[in-house]
DNA sequence: AATATTGTTCGTATATTTACGAACAATATT
DNA sequence: AATATTGTTCGTAAATATACGAACAATATT
């Protein structure tokens, strides 16, 4: 068995793919996106969520690298991490046009 | 607080980003689209990890709807789910280039 | 009928994720 | 100095996820 390494394109593209798998964790880079509301207090008003588990979601993504926050007093402003997202853009891409273009197998 | 429900797109987006939320399940969705290899067999010669673990992760891709595996004795033989696949880059897509066009928070 | 091949399921252990409220920290306001 | 505002961190509980080998199932081969 000549088992392969994974390599580190497969473990980032991974590590984006699990920050974006929780539905609120989806919805909070929605609305970074449209801008409509950059921070915590006001999502954590939308949101089904307590502002502990808001927290909890906010740091992962942060973690993950796809999104930023700034203390802006008494607030805290969150914002999409371009340059990040912009790798997983990519890396998503990859992965979901070289699918889509697969043979049919049958 | 008006707590807004997470809509169905947003659980769908996020329970395909949680299927491709680890590199071994990203590892056999890239030979799966490279039509390299569609056998459970020669993955498990290829990925390192056990032979049942795989079948986990393979049944997990299954249950997130993203491939879809038809016996074919001796051996099981895998595909991407075409539909829902471009369901799940539209879903993607949708979110990434949302998030890329959004302004500069600061 | 015994054996081999190919995967899945079972049993199990460990780690991670998710969620909440309470407590805390840092600053602003009274 | 007490109080209010805004988030984070802590403690904790429950659920999921991950991994492995052993056992099993289904068919093919001897």
């Amino acid at each position: 068995m000549a088992k392969e390494k994974l390599t580190k394109e497969q473990e980032q593209l991974a590590r984006f793919a699990k920050a974006l798998g929780h539905p609120i964790r989806i919805a909070i880079l929605q609305m970074l996106a449209k801008q409509t509301c950059c921070y915590h207090g006001d999502m954590s008003e939308i949101l089904p969520v307590a502002k502990s588990t808001l927290s909890q979601h906010l740091k992962e993504l942060k973690e993950a690298g796809l999104i930023q926050g700034t203390i802006t007093l008494p607030s805290v402003k969150y914002c999409i991490h371009k340059e990040n997202w912009a790798l997983a853009k990519q890396l998503f891409d990859g992965l979901l046009v070289e699918a889509g273009m697969s043979e049919e197998c049958q």
